[in-house]
DNA sequence: AATATTCCCGTTTTT
DNA sequence: CGGGAATATT
């Protein structure tokens, strides 16, 4: 979300982004003070009582290094800031003392992660009755607002669109074919994740051509070419790029980089610790004349290295702006003196930090809980069992959430909330836009917005069904790609349609409906979604399933709104801009405030966020530790790890608990789990460790929890084995990998199959069983 | 060409 | 277990 985002123009920039009074935003309702709306450069002098006010009011209430970092104007700044130390306070405050000193407020930039911090940042600067103008945005809502504004000068179509994970694999997919790396080992999420890292790295094909040393990098360039050619030719621009083309357009162009330093003359960049190579080359060059980069963050809350974040950007801050000013918040107001002793203690088994010193004046409060049990389930039962004691005592729900690392520990926890009958809300804004009918609606308003969006018009060129094949779809493409225009203009091309034999009549028909679909492209979002969602047929497609409370109707009408919703926050926007805002939602964007429902979400998703009472569960060696197997070695940032372990629990106000399974169910089987190593050695007066739930019961308890791990090591060429679709077999070929256990079975049908034995549903049969 | 079925595969986090 | 893709069926 951001506020004011009109650009320079590129013509005649104002010098000073000066404002005159027709153009003044409103002002705010919120400052009585305020009476002759925002100062500026020129008329600050005459609204000095008043703006003297406001500052006082701003600098109130605040401890000596909070307004030590609220005063400060120009130069580099660096706050470091710790968990719950009034972080976000004390970056509005100075957005709003910037506003009423220095600067216009159209002179201020503020960057953050999701749309969320956005929201919230915005709102609260908006509360202290300066902000109007501001610009506050995310990296990528920013980004793409610039590359819109300025397509021509970075070489890209003004229409361009925004590729999700889905779109780019789609691509992939097809790259990694044309490329005949089929059965190479790449997969489309293997190629993504690696050109990924690249991307985030500013290694483009060129330059990786260049370094030619790493043999699996060289293979991966024709894939990596044939992508970028793909997003080039459909107009398209995936996450990685919207950075990307932008660090590059800032270098590249002196003039537009001068400009926007001009305009926008303080830039902050919240979670520092986050940012990539191209984040932090954007910040750069955004401030390369003035140097008024503000940076906010906490090197022990980094957790997206993974994503190409470069915890080294916040350590080396201070070399890279030599005059930087740096302030530390070390103050805790959120948690109990016990929370925040546990995590201070938790992360200081961290080498690469900045140590740090993290009190507070809070209460002792609580013991820390760590509970074990046996299963999963009971693990979630007990979960939703201690919230609903909360509630009944007083406690508010929306007060309450519950971590994991991975999505996939969610259900458990959903199954058991919703038997107790307790509220909950599921951080996952992101799997609304992956539905199937989300998609196709998405797919038809991208294609009306972009025609060369090839991905987009192959999902609904025959969605809902009207005869158009496989074999006509690719006859169709091949068709284009020799007449060297797009899909689109194929479908148009009537001689060429014609061409394509029984089909035509319906290809006609398609291209008729697009047409017709296409007045959508002058109305505002919500009535462009809703005509395309009628005519295109797919509200009848999906009309059947009405009933349902989650049907594909109703998220069509859920889609509905939320395009409805965009345009009361945007009211002057366009159908692309709220595609584009669909496009960059992220799954903490969908938290509700005061929703009276308890939050699940991942570890990742918590960040920034407070919660009276937190349950962290799983906490499992390779789950919490997170530990993936990767050709034979384990892979894992330990220290990462613990930070996001060190996030999760300085959420927490009041209460925490920290849970496990001794089995958890894994794809199907039962496994077995050990105590996470964050637990071990914790100071015993910080924690209450209660007999564990586990240990009384396992030993009479009857096995019956599924597949229990195999007795692999003992499977040998020869073994009998039943598979309940092929019946008896008997092992011809084994062969062990770090990971998993492959074999060939012959059956008795003569034919022989191969199987992961983990996955497979092979069964052990001894021999006295083989009569049958 | 559309639908039903089987099979095979993977395992994180996300703008 | 669950989704997506290949394959079988009409």
């Amino acid at each position: 979300m951001l506020f004011a985002m009109e650009m320079p123009e590129p013509e005649a920039p104002p010098r000073a982004a000066r404002k005159s009074p027709a153009a003044a935003p409103p002002k705010s309702e919120l400052d009585p003070a305020d009476e002759g709306g925002p100062p500026t450069q020129t008329d600050r002098r005459s609204y000095e009582p008043s703006g003297a006010e406001a500052i006082e009011r701003i600098l109130a209430d605040l401890t000596e290094a909070q307004r030590e970092a609220v005063v400060h104007t120009d130069g580099a700044l660096l706050i470091l800031a710790g968990p719950g130390s009034g972080k976000t306070r004390v970056v509005t405050r100075r957005a709003a003392h910037l506003a009423l000193t220095v600067a216009d407020a159209r002179q201020i930039l503020a960057i953050t992660f999701t749309n969320k911090a956005a929201r919230e940042m915005g709102a609260r600067i908006d509360a202290l009755g300066v902000a109007h103008g501001m610009t506050v945005s995310t990296f990528h809502a920013f980004c793409a607002a610039l590359l819109r504004r300025y397509a021509d000068r970075a070489g890209i179509p003004r229409n361009f669109t925004i590729f999700d994970r889905d779109d780019r694999r789609s691509l992939l997919k097809a790259a990694i074919e044309a490329c005949g790396f089929a059965n190479s080992g790449y997969t489309p999420a293997s190629a993504e994740q690696e050109i990924s890292a690249l991307k985030s790295k500013m290694i483009s094909p060129v330059r990786l051509r260049e370094q030619s040393g790493d043999w699996r990098a060289q293979m991966l360039l024709p894939i990596y070419e044939q992508y970028e050619a793909s997003l080039a030719q459909m107009g398209g621009l995936d996450f990685d790029d919207l950075l990307l083309r932008v660090a590059d357009l800032l270098e590249s162009d002196d003039d537009l980089r001068s400009r926007l330093e001009e305009r926008y003359r303080y830039v902050l960049v919240d979670e520092y610790q986050d940012t990539n190579a191209c984040q932090y080359k954007i910040a750069r060059l955004l401030t390369r004349q003035r140097g008024n980069l503000c940076a906010t963050g906490d090197p022990d809350q980094s957790i997206y290295g993974w994503r190409g974040a470069d915890i080294g950007n916040i350590l080396s801050f201070e070399r890279d702006y030599p005059q930087a000013k740096v302030v530390r918040l070390e103050q805790n107001y959120r948690s109990t003196k016990r929370i925040l002793a546990l995590a201070d203690h938790l992360i200081a088994g961290n080498l690469r930090r900045k140590a740090k010193t993290l009190w507070t004046e809070n209460e002792t409060g609580a013991t820390v809980r760590v509970l074990e049990f046996e299963t999963a389930q009971e693990e979630a039962a007990a979960v939703a069992g201690d919230i609903a004691r909360q509630i009944r005592a007083g406690a508010r729900a929306d007060g309450m959430a519950v971590f994991y690392r991975v999505n996939s520990l969610s259900r458990v926890i959903e199954d058991e909330l919703r038997a107790a009958g307790i509220p909950y809300q599921i951080a996952r804004g992101v799997e609304f836009y992956g539905r199937k009918e989300i998609k196709d609606a998405l797919a038809y308003l991208r294609v009306l917005v972009n025609p060369a969006d090839q991905v987009s018009l192959v999902r609904i060129i025959n969605t809902p069904s009207r005869g158009i094949g496989t074999t006509t779809i690719e006859r169709l493409i091949a068709a284009a790609r020799t007449k060297q225009a797009c899909v689109l203009d194929a479908l148009n091309d009537t001689d060429l349609v014609g061409s394509l034999g029984r089909s035509a009549a319906k290809l006609h028909e398609f291209a008729a409906l697009l047409r017709k679909l296409a007045a959508a492209l002058e109305m505002p979002p919500r009535s462009a979604v809703e005509h395309v969602i009628s005519h295109s047929g797919l509200r009848a497609l999906y009309s059947e399933s009405r009933d349902a409370e989650d049907s594909p109707a109703a998220n069509l009408d859920e889609l509905i709104s939320a395009a409805a919703a965009f345009e009361d926050t945007h009211p002057e926007s366009k159908l692309l801009d709220w595609l584009e805002h669909a496009a960059l939602v992220s799954d903490v964007d969908a938290v509700e405030e005061d929703s009276r429902k308890v939050t699940l979400m991942t570890l990742h998703a918590a960040k920034g966020l407070e919660f009276d009472s937190v349950h962290l569960i799983g906490m499992e060696n390779g789950l919490l530790p997170f530990r993936r197997e990767d050709g034979g070695h384990s892979r894992c940032d330990i220290e990462e790890e613990r930070r996001l372990c060190f996030v999760g629990i300085t959420r927490a106000k009041k209460r925490l608990t920290l849970s496990l399974a001794r089995y958890r169910m894994m794809r199907g089987g039962a496994v077995r789990t050990t105590r996470s190593p964050f637990l071990d050695g914790l100071p015993p007066e910080l924690i209450e460790c209660p007999a564990s739930q586990a240990d009384s019961r396992s030993a009479d308890r009857p096995v019956d929890r599924g597949r229990l791990p195999r007795d692999i090591e003992h499977w040998m060429v020869g073994t009998l084995v039943r598979h309940p679709n092929h019946g008896l077999g008997q092992v011809t070929d084994i062969e062990r990998g770090p990971s998993r256990t492959h074999v060939r079975v012959r059956f008795r049908d003569g034919l022989t199959r191969a199987y992961a034995l983990e996955f497979s549903d092979l069964q052990r049969v001894e021999f006295d069983e083989v009569g049958e």
